[in-house]
DNA sequence: TGTACATCAGTGAACGCGCGTTCACTGATGTAC
DNA sequence: TGTACATCAGTGAACGCGCGTTCACTGATGTAC
């Protein structure tokens, strides 16, 4: 039953996939590695010759899930990326979204090695967020970058929020309006970077 | 080895709350009822003379967390949950901060039952986090309820993507401060009730 | 290029373990007279 | 108020089940000559 080296690699990193989306579907804790393996079109014994344990699955499809989040934000300015993320589309669609806003409170549980992976994975988001600003000088790069990590975290509590409620339900949307709204106004405002007469009262 | 009525009562919400903190803890699937009930002084067999099943109590459990954080927020204005929420102590202490910040991500995958404690609860905490306007007028009643979602998303999702970093991590920290700071300053202006010239083109 | 042998990806049965749940039992509490 | 009996909160053993992990085995692949 043996299998091309390619092949193996090939098998290797769908079982990869299958588990990015699993565990974004589930958590790490709703999906068994035997079911996993089937999914991914295997029985379960094969699982350990390509991963020493579940432990470092997990890690291997988090970042696998969070690159692939950061690669579709590649080109977005900041408003489509709002208009995309806190949408009832992607809230609806666990599996396919975004791997933060679905592990993140099962991360926060987890080892160091899971919370690395998580750390990385967000500090290529916001680069991807970044736009390439012309003549980027230390003061705007720095305020660019606090801009991305604030809209980051409202446009996730938005998604992670919304999901919380009801399917369907009233409040559910509300939310998730509600803070699309508010974050586009607060993108194209821009309080954020240039201390305009009023910066350090906090 | 019966017990009076109102001990009774009194062990079976001892139980709950011991419920909320584990599992704000440690996730819905991360608490066994052995434990759980080793954790508050019994045996496991008792657990079923006080609950049907393990699902109605996180029910219970995650409503009496819910209205827990309700009952802190109450007489707080919003600027001073902000410091309070969005805070190092919060982010490091999970099983006595809030419910929502704690185990939204596991709501999500949970049954309606759960949801709709939620959605009760998030609907508590928004009105407890409404100031009483004096002569609140339909309009400045829909505004600040607007600015309460919208904060409330922001502050959660700026502890939920921190505590996705490992433990003492710059990111982690950046997160926090950066959030927070914005997250005051948009208070500060605003921004969001009143629709200044550029309303409706979203 | 062809043959002989070692390698190893994948299979499927089996492992111990902890899970949620059930059950017969205990004995103090609550109730009926 | 005192006695007799039913109730039921709590105990601890046991249930079937699925979990993560291990292992002997298979047979095509990769390697050495």
């Amino acid at each position: 039953m043996r299998v091309t080296r390619a092949q193996a690699e090939q098998n290797r990193a769908h079982i990869v996939a299958t588990a990015a989306r699993l565990f974004r579907e589930r958590g790490y804790d709703g999906v068994g590695v035997a079911e996993l393996m089937a999914a991914a079109g295997f029985t379960h014994g094969g699982f350990y010759k390509h991963f020493r344990s579940k432990a470092d699955l997990m890690a291997e499809a988090s970042a696998n899930g969070l690159s692939q989040t950061a690669a579709r934000t590649e080109g977005l300015d900041p408003a489509e990326f709002v208009e995309k993320y806190v949408s009832r589309e992607h809230r609806d669609d666990r599996s396919d979204g975004c791997t933060i806003a679905a592990l993140s409170g099962d991360a926060a549980r987890q080892s160091a090695d899971i919370k690395t992976e998580f750390a990385a994975g967000i500090e290529n988001l916001l680069t991807a967020l970044q736009a390439p600003s012309d003549t980027p000088g230390d003061a705007d790069q720095r305020a660019a970058r606090t801009m991305v990590i604030d809209m980051l975290a409202h446009s996730i509590g938005a998604i992670m929020l919304s999901r919380a409620c009801p399917d369907g339900s009233p409040l559910a949307d509300e939310i998730l309006d509600v803070c699309r709204k508010e974050i586009l106004t607060s993108l194209a405002h821009g309080n954020s970077g240039q201390p305009a007469a009023r910066s350090s009262e906090a």
